[in-house]
DNA sequence: AGAACATGATTCCCGAAAGGTATCACTCGA
DNA sequence: TCGAGTGATACCTTTCGGGAATCATGTTCT
């Protein structure tokens, strides 16, 4: 077998027709560059170049042997770029998980930058609810998902890339939409309130419980879709909590309130978390993160 | 730069995902290996074997340059076979020249062989007159030619690769038709004889004049192709003296005679030869000429 | 014709690089 | 806790490639 040296060897000799300037070109001397073509020549099984003292040319298989030899010697120079491109996270592919909700603020302005800064990384993406999500990631079937807590800290890791009011959202022509003023607990006493999955959407429905906790209100629906709340309050069915951003989604007939969040905590407290396994080794998952939105 | 030692390394551990068994397949010993996989890795600029005490598995990187080495490596296998298939004559290229009487008998003979031994060699075939097959073998445009003599004997070589007897084509309704009798050139006295032109088809210019010289006849035409002489003895312009293989042409209205060719020299005197440069060097060349059949 | 020059091949030497042996560091299973 | 198994490291030996000098041969200029 051949070297890679002694093929670029060869295609120096072949170019200068000359082996005084093909060892200068390659920074070596004459002697041991006769030899290195020797050694291709019988590696080959082949005489590729007639030369004497006077001249050196390309034998008929030698032409057709610098045709391979050229072909070879650009694959190996771009051989590890795709590597190295991969190993930096440039390149590759990444599963990611979202919410359906947390594709309104947060997945566009993702998918938007990774195209302008990684073009060779290849998202796939899957809608699934957290625990779904979460389910993928423990299974490797996700390298990042967008979802909500709680999940194992032990081996998931996470950073918060949005956070954002809760506000409710009510009948068009509902009382409480003519208010005009931040609504607190006490406000929905009475109300028909519609709530969340306590499993497939445990973060909404305990934020809904926690703050509706001292009114008790009427909690009927258990539903996993935030846009599915909003529609059973448009039809008339409820009011319920929903995080501000989904205001934009453009449902008709209903209207959105503040809430007043007096000494329930910090405002703000709906967070959308990235998560990812602790253990991932994925480049490009290491160089998505470095992408991401914190908010603290 | 790494080299193709090391990715045969990289590739063989990449299977095995075991040092001492990718070892064993390389006939080397652990640690060598272990000191070229980080070489590898250290010229490609990326992790591309995750290797604890325990396990050896691919990285993403890794994954990618598994791949890319994989091709390169076959390309090695191959880069040297048609090399050597040129340099042993089996691929390449042959410039052919013919006249159009030769192809007669022996073009399609010969081309028939070449594509069942030789599948790999594109012939690129050119019908010229003889002269004008000099002239390309001369200018390096035809790597062989089927011509007649004479020809330059120091610069060019050749073989002669049929011989047939000469014969004489007269009208279907001509006298010397119902002889029924090897013709002599007495026969001939004041017929009409198409004959060739003196510098583009010499040979049988000089065969004619040669057997026809004792008889005087009137020898008017001067043309290139023995086709057209048939054609126009046909058209009843005269009588002609053509190769035998001739008759195979096909021509209607036409007869055949042989010649008495009694103290005229040996039988059989219209020669084919294979011509070639002396100096040439093409593998293709040399191997075609074994294939030549040779008649003495 | 002879000398100077040009060119690829050969020879000999040296240093870098590759392979081998022995050993280490670490993990896992009994 | 100990032994087996695995990859990494240290050190030695061998091999291989590059460099300087020289050779063999053909060209060119005087």
């Amino acid at each position: 077998m051949f070297s890679l040296d002694q093929l670029s060897a060869f295609v120096a000799v072949a170019e200068e027709l000359h082996f005084g300037r093909a060892a200068e070109r390659l920074n070596m001397t004459q002697p041991p560059l006769s030899r290195q073509v020797q050694k291709l020549e019988r590696a080959v099984g082949a005489r590729l170049l007639e030369r004497d003292n006077r001249k050196v040319e390309l034998t008929e298989a030698g032409q057709a042997f610098l045709v391979e030899a050229r072909r070879l010697l650009a694959l190996v120079e771009t051989a590890g770029d795709l590597a190295r491109r991969v190993d930096q996270g440039a390149a590759g592919t990444l599963r990611l998980g979202f919410t359906a909700t947390s594709a309104i603020r947060t997945l566009g302005p993702l998918l938007r930058r990774m195209s302008e800064e990684l073009p060779d990384v290849d998202v796939i993406l899957h809608e699934r609810v957290t625990p779904a999500q979460l389910d993928g990631l423990l299974r490797g079937e996700l390298d990042l998902g967008l979802g909500r807590p709680p999940f194992d800290t032990d081996v998931l890791d996470s950073r918060v890339v949005y956070r954002e009011p809760l506000c409710a959202v009510v009948p068009g022509n509902h009382r409480l939409a003519a208010l005009g003023r931040p609504l607190s607990a006490g406000d929905f006493a009475g109300e028909q309130v519609i709530s969340y999955s306590p499993t497939q959407a445990r973060y909404f429905h305990e934020l809904t419980v926690r703050f509706l906790a001292e009114s008790h209100p009427r909690i009927e629906q258990r539903v996993q879709q935030i846009l599915t709340v909003i529609l059973l309050v448009a039809a008339g069915r409820g009011v319920a909590l929903v995080p501000a951003s989904a205001r934009s989604l453009g449902v008709e007939g209903v209207a959105y309130c503040d809430l007043d969040l007096d000494g329930t905590g910090a405002g703000d407290p709906v967070e959308l978390h990235a998560i990812w396994r602790r253990d991932a080794t994925s480049p490009v998952l290491r160089r998505v993160l470095t992408m991401l939105p914190e908010h603290h």
